[in-house]
DNA sequence: GCCGTTTTCGGCCCGACTGTTTTCAGTCG
């Protein structure tokens, strides 16, 4: 069991006490130590083998017993026990923006209602606005919240998927069976939410596969097996589904199941136009119907006079109107990545030290990072006084005295008041290295009020970059009412940098809104705004969505020199 | 439920915003 299902379960226990209301300092136990197991760089599993642990900051006796069960029978009987009582269908009502435990006890204990799909119907039928407490604008709240909740039901982040596809990928490539094994569909065009996991083998004995894939240790049961295909279900949740062709049609297959449909239908019409017909099986001739050879992709590309695509462009979105004409972009790749400007410390809310994030940073071969804590009004994150600013300023001084080969940039992530004034004065700012300005309380304000807002923000000569500019959490919280256009535009006249927030449940801006500000020759800075040093690695996650932008390696901050980006910053 | 001690209990992050009220409770970051 990973430390991502332990953490759910952990989770899940807190959710399902925090609607029982047991003690809210229990709650908020369990929702540490789940956190806490998330954030850990090593296997759970492999601390309980060495009986270490307890020395998980937020683990006690209690807690570790459950993970010595969890490891050892993949269940945990409080947590059934727990859900005999409360409703787990309950939990999914909390995750509604704005409704919180007290409003889904009311609701459970008002109208008996256990089921998003029941409340949606209480909300239409207006019984929700009779509850004490609630009207009719929490009303439309859970409408627009199961709306939302609706349009990527049953979908996974990037951040789940993409690990987990490798995973299982990495574990099938091991079988003498398997000649290839790789991850396809949209997985493999790196979407920022996926429905499902598409893994593609390449064997002559397609049993053998399917067998070992039944048992692997992430595929909780199978739900489907034909004699080349199997569909099942993983721990999490997540639909995986494995087909095995023979290793002669690996190519057109890959392709054909890398998607996305509607660049497949435009390759398909481009093929007929010359004579020809592409489909799962390869590529052939009208005429007589013969195959042409079709080794590889590039096969398939080349046979129809086009540049190889890369996996995230193909989405219909011109991508083959500039391969014909050789337009595609050469795409940024994690190897340009030279730095990383957005990181916290436990100065505010981040989890390891300063050195410690240096040190991480460097290990991974950057040149240079900018440490960003939060500013004084965040004071649930800790934000820095203007003394403790100063204090760490002097400290990140010292550290660089005692580095020759990198770089830190005293910076910060300052706060954008609900009126437009930043959280620290210019004099304070004028003396930072870096200064990202970002939106983090406020966010039900009207379009209008809040793009002004941000404005504001953007005009500050001291602002070099516009953190997350939409604020949305994926699957969570929608993004606030922005003028993205007009953001950018003045963006663009000021010299302002726009940042993909590479945090898999952000990437933010994202895909589409990135191609924008590309077009609009609006530097991107990728970021990752780590918390931990773990969480640094999420850096690939911002670098495959500026892919899917169009981003090549001179649109991206970091991925210039030190030198280059202290010249070009405001 | 964890943690750390003034060691076996008592404390545990807090302020702004929103919608419901008519002075405040619930939610969120």
């Amino acid at each position: 069991m990973t430390n991502l299902e332990i953490a759910w379960v952990f989770r899940e226990i807190a959710d399902l006490l925090e609607l029982a209301e047991d003690n809210p300092f229990k709650v908020r136990a369990y929702r540490k130590a789940a956190k806490a197991v998330f954030h850990l760089s090593r296997e759970v599993a492999e601390l309980w083998r060495e009986g270490s642990l307890l020395e998980v900051p937020g683990i006690g006796k209690n807690l570790a017993a459950k993970v010595e069960e969890l490891l050892q029978t993949g269940q945990c009987s409080f947590l059934e026990r727990l859900k005999e009582t409360v409703p787990p269908g309950l939990r999914d009502i909390l995750t509604i923006p704005g409704i919180g435990a007290k409003s889904v006890r009311t609701i459970h204990q008002v109208l008996g209602i256990t089921t998003l799909s029941e409340l949606e119907l209480a909300a239409k039928d207006k019984k929700i606005r009779h509850l004490p407490g609630m009207g009719s604008k929490t009303e439309l709240a859970i409408l627009r919240g199961i709306d939302m909740l609706k349009s990527h039901q049953g979908a996974a982040l990037l951040g789940i998927a993409l690990p987990l596809a490798e995973q299982v990928v990495g574990d099938l490539r091991v079988l003498p069976e398997v000649e290839r094994a790789e991850i396809t569909g949209s997985v493999r065009r790196s979407k920022e939410m996926v429905g499902d996991v598409d893994i593609l083998v390449a064997s002559s004995q397609p049993a053998v596969v399917m067998q070992v894939f039944a048992k692997h240790p992430q595929v909780k049961e199978v739900l489907a097996q034909g004699t080349d295909r199997t569909r099942a279900i993983t721990w999490l949740g997540l639909q995986l589904d494995l087909l095995v062709v023979p290793p002669g049609s690996f190519g057109s297959a890959w392709h054909h199941r890398t998607g996305s449909s509607q660049h497949n239908r435009r390759l398909q019409e481009r093929a007929q136009g010359m004579g020809l017909k592409l489909n799962e099986r390869g590529l052939f001739s009208k005429e007589d119907g013969e195959g042409l050879p079709v080794g590889g992709e590039e096969d398939i590309y080349q046979r129809l006079g086009l540049a190889f695509v890369p996996p995230e462009l193909r989405e219909d979105r011109g991508e083959l109107e500039a391969a014909a004409n050789g337009e595609l972009p050469h795409l940024v790749s994690m190897a340009d990545i030279r730095g990383d400007l957005h990181m916290h410390t436990n100065w505010s809310d981040g989890v390891n030290t300063l050195p410690e994030m240096v040190e991480a940073a460097r290990r991974r071969g950057y040149e240079y990072i900018a440490v960003t804590d939060h500013s004084r009004s965040l004071s649930i994150a800790n934000g820095l006084s203007l003394e403790r600013l100063v204090e760490q300023r002097g400290v990140i001084n010292r550290l660089n005295e005692n580095m020759e080969d990198f770089r830190v940039l005293a910076g910060v992530e300052v706060d954008i008041l609900a009126d437009g004034r930043l959280d620290y004065p210019d004099e304070v700012l004028e003396l930072m290295d870096l200064v990202i300005a970002s939106v983090h309380t406020g966010f039900r304000m009207d379009g209008e009020r809040m793009t002004a807002r941000v404005e504001q923000a953007v005009k500050n000569p001291h602002v070099d970059i516009l953190a997350h500019p939409t604020g949305r959490i994926l699957g969570r919280r929608n993004a606030y009412e922005i003028d993205l256009e007009r953001i950018m535009e003045l963006a663009a006249s000021t010299g302002t940098w726009l940042e993909i927030n590479a945090s898999p449940d952000r990437l933010d801006l994202d895909d589409m809104h990135v191609r924008t500000a590309k077009d609009m020759g609006i530097p991107i800075a990728i970021n990752t705004d780590a918390h931990d040093v773990v969480r640094l690695a999420e850096m690939r996650y911002g670098v495959l969505t500026g892919r899917r932008g169009w981003l090549e390696k001179g649109d991206v901050v970091n991925t210039w020199s030190l030198e280059e980006v202290m010249r070009r910053m405001r």
